[in-house]
DNA sequence: TTCTTTGATGTAATCCTTTTCATAAATCAT
DNA sequence: ATGATTTATGAAAAGGATTACATCAAAGAA
């Protein structure tokens, strides 16, 4: 509507009588101004209604006080646990969190590469995958850009400081819990082939069945993206095979979600015909039927490490990437051959 | 790190040997400025990298391109879903989208309302509980604080444009499903007390119970809070009851598959036992063992509604409030008794 | 008493754009 | 060729805060 116009930091000093820098003052180092002055400063704000002017104030100092949080899916479950951990400490931090959606698609990622340019946020913090040609995080340090965290798809080019778990290593578990189980023809459903995280699990997969001795299999690998289609898709592919596995890794929760349901309708039965381990411990694993065996990440955790290694290096701190511990947790969708 | 020093349009102008309001007018209004001044201009712009300066922009526009939207929990599935929506439209018009997650709680509520009484945002969308005390959209609206639009939980204080669907309504349909397979003692499974939909989903509940001409029972209906426990919780008041009901209409999607699963574990089975229907028509409604029968609310629709409504208020218009349509989409967990 | 220090406040520069208004140059009509 | 338009640019005034520096009064030291 009509804009009609906020009261100023003017307006106010005028009604206490004292200049604008003491009102400046009561408003950020109440204590070097007389008590008097400002019980009268704090009265007149009070009064007008005074608030001051988010621009002003971040032309005036050089900063925004807000972070650009860049997600490739804001509709996906498992982003959306991360960005709870960043809000809390972000906000606990006196700092905006602003959310940038990329659909994964490259236009959108440039626009938020322009924000941090234009000085919108005093640093991001990147969900997305590095991998989609984002952009050069080295390079774009060297031109003093505000400074960014990777969380959770960390490769060679995320840059300095990042958050994330030992994929390969929590994959090589999974698997290992299955073969523990005796299962000895185990298949993987992979995440997206240009996804960074995609290569480590499979490397943990791929780990795990050669040293527990067991033939890798190509045909055993199959192709995903993460998404409830491509669990579907996994059992058909595995339902097709002559000799078909005992157990399914899969890189993601929801697509084994996605599977589970449909070997459900096709009456096959889990874990009873065919053992299933997860990735991610999606706030619906606990839920499905059975419920699912997966790895947990501490999103939340790693949300909140995040913002605060950013701090730091707002600070003018230096500190060192985070490997956070994850979980195997064992639930009713895995079970001895 | 260091702030180095970002390049101003003063250099740029210099560079370009012209003055800074040619600069300007290069980037907003090309067409006005001569084509062999604009290519200098813009070799200029490029060769020294210059962006401008967001803050110092929107301190001269007097309005800061960003939306506010205020989210109860950002963690939630409904909720992010409807965020796509507003992100899609609102970077359509070239505003950035503040995402605030206030966790239900009150001073974090406040902070936004600041964020907005500074300026910080043009507009803000609401998909909080206004029940929540948040604040009173009137009277905010009478100090001249920019537009508010309220998504999905609409009640009497939400203020003058709001984008939802007729929730009495849906619920009416739901149980009316049951009613058509035969069943004669349905139960309900509320959302938390404070909530405004769980007042107008009851209401079609009974509505639906009363046309039918069946006794309505206190002891049917169930408490809950939107969460996967509350459904769980369903289950144990379900299975006490000496009279069991043959059917439940849960307030959202996430208790019934709580209900769900803890049935399963318990033998119960749905829908040979008991028919249940949900809400919403989460990601994973689809995906539940049985699939889940559900009234579908097109969330992202919503949140894009909702941020069209805002762009039109903050144009000068004055839209009415928009209440989207609903579908019963029947999948397995409903059968005929 | 006089000089120093401390404490409280005010003055004014600064942050970087956008935009109104004025000016100068170029085009057109007559 | 002269005056009337039109077009392209520049000068300068906001816009609303923060903060280095200056000032002044009061308090303390000698």
């Amino acid at each position: 509507m009509t804009p009609m116009t906020r009261p100023t930091i003017d307006e106010v000093a005028r009604l206490a009588g004292v200049s604008i820098a003491t009102v400046s003052r009561c408003l950020h180092t109440p204590d070097i101004v007389a008590a008097k002055t400002r019980d009268r400063v704090l009265g007149a704000v009070r009064q007008t209604g005074y608030t001051l002017n988010a621009a002003a104030q971040s032309l005036r100092q050089r900063r925004s006080n807000a972070v650009l949080v860049v997600v490739p899916d804001i509709g996906n479950t498992f982003f959306s646990e991360i960005l709870g951990g960043i809000e809390a400490e972000a906000s606990a931090a006196g700092l905006t969190m602003l959310i940038g959606d990329t659909g994964r698609m490259k236009p959108r990622e440039d626009a938020y590469v322009r924000y941090l340019l234009n000085g919108r946020a005093d640093g991001a913090l990147l969900l997305a995958d590095p991998q989609a040609a984002w952009f050069d995080i080295p390079t774009l340090n060297a031109l003093g850009i505000p400074p960014i965290v990777t969380i959770s798809e960390v490769g060679p080019d995320s840059g300095p400081v990042t958050v994330s778990i030992d994929n390969e290593g929590a994959a090589h578990v999974a698997v290992s819990h299955l073969i523990a189980q005796g299962h000895r023809r185990i298949a993987h459903v992979a995440g997206p082939e240009s996804n960074i995280l995609t290569a480590q699990r499979v490397a943990g997969y791929r780990r795990a069945v050669a040293e527990a001795g067991l033939t890798p299999e190509r045909e055993l690998e199959f192709p995903g993206d993460f998404g409830l289609a491509a669990g579907r898709a996994a059992f058909d592919r595995f339902r097709a095979l002559s000799d078909r596995p005992s157990a399914l890794f899969f890189a993601n929760d929801e697509m084994a979600m996605g599977f589970l349901s449909t070997a459900y309708a096709a009456g096959v039965r889990v874990p009873r015909d065919v053992s299933i381990i997860g990735f991610d411990d999606i706030h619906f694993a606990q839920s499905c039927i059975p419920a699912l065996t997966t790895i947990r990440q501490p999103r939340a955790e790693m949300g909140a490490t995040a913002m605060r290694l950013l701090l730091q290096i707002i600070a003018g701190e230096a500190p060192a990437s985070v490997r956070l511990p994850y979980d195997l947790v064992i639930r009713g969708s895995t079970a001895p051959v």
